[in-house]
DNA sequence: TCGCTCATGTAATGGGTTACATGATTCA
DNA sequence: TGAATCATGTAACCCATTACATGAGCGA
């Protein structure tokens, strides 16, 4: 999986130019469940894309605080990012996750801890779940009325949206199941 | 997320001792789809962990083939890895997926590339979920026969093969709404 | 004969996190 | 008064991938 924030970044410069720590807070606000980066990470990346002629930035002198430095997608840009973009994804996803690899190692007789565990992450996962069906939606909406411009595009935001609320979904349905099986266990 | 090959490895040299090698079977065949390991970056895991003195290594010596370096854990690798164990989970795990991040760029005017997309995760997705269903609980057989020491384990195994079904069929459910809603649009 | 399995590792590179450094403005 | 926001970055470190190097034995 190579690089994928420079894509990501390439994505959000190509709605409009803006600095390294706005392109944060997007990220934040909207790939922040798929996809989300640190960001000295990100102005890491925006220098390797500017020395790859991807990307161009200006300064902006501000008084009071550090001047902003406004970057903009170049041609090339745009044209790696619509490549990226036409190419069908074929590799394995890796999944990583912590509470499978730490469930699979406790041993079967300990389970007062695994059912612990298992609660503490019913409850982390329900609240998530809840974000996704009450304050997703409502900052999905806020986002398109502040930038009228990128309308067309709500529907993908709401796909991911609703990707997240079936993996909640999920993953809740999973942790109850495996809940009542490890409780009815001798 | 730090470190959690660390405690895979410890987790199953708690099993038995084993080489390097030895250990990329075991993870390949069953913590692999939650995590994985390349076998370079297991060999050095290895060495720090032998460093931080979790775990000792001797050499038999063999003929014809490199002498197999064994590892054994260490009574204070046991104790790290059963604190590991007693401790929740609390951080919210980074979900990345690079599917969800090029429909988020896709724009909506390109429709034949979004549905492209998705036929083709659709169907990577459906080998996985056939793969869960019948390839791991025979492969899960093969091994509690092979380690009949390990048989109280099974269930642990079987709630993550279960996991990785789950999750499969939501993401196959996700991909076939959404082509639905892309298809059915002006 | 070709590729797989067993078996070890090193080196180069890249991606990502955490900590550090600076400093004005605004709001509770 | 103290925290959050805006705004930039560097440095150290760590985790992971890919490529490279070696080489016997075995089965199709």
């Amino acid at each position: 999986m190579v690089q994928m924030l420079k894509f990501a970044l390439l994505g959000f410069l190509n709605y409009t130019p803006m600095t390294g720590y706005e392109l944060e807070g997007w990220i934040n606000a909207s790939t922040g469940n798929f996809w989300h980066a640190e960001l000295s990470q990100i102005y890491k990346t925006l220098k390797q894309l500017e020395k790859s002629g991807e990307v161009v930035s200006r300064i902006e002198p501000q008084e009071g605080r550090p001047d902003r430095r406004v970057y903009t997608i170049t041609d090339a840009g745009k044209a790696n990012l619509e490549q990226w973009l036409a190419t069908p994804i074929l590799e394995d996803v890796d999944k990583k996750d912590p509470l499978l690899l730490k469930l699979f190692f406790t041993p079967p007789s300990d389970r007062a801890a695994l059912i612990t565990q298992l609660r503490i992450q019913l409850r982390l996962h329900q609240q998530k779940l809840d974000h996704y069906r009450q304050q997703s939606p409502t900052e999905i909406l806020q986002f398109a009325a502040d930038h009228p411009e990128l309308l067309t595009n709500a529907p993908l935001w709401e796909a991911t949206r609703r990707h997240g609320e079936l993996y909640e979904e999920m993953y809740i349905r999973w942790i109850e199941e495996t809940l009542q099986q490890f409780e009815s266990l001798p």
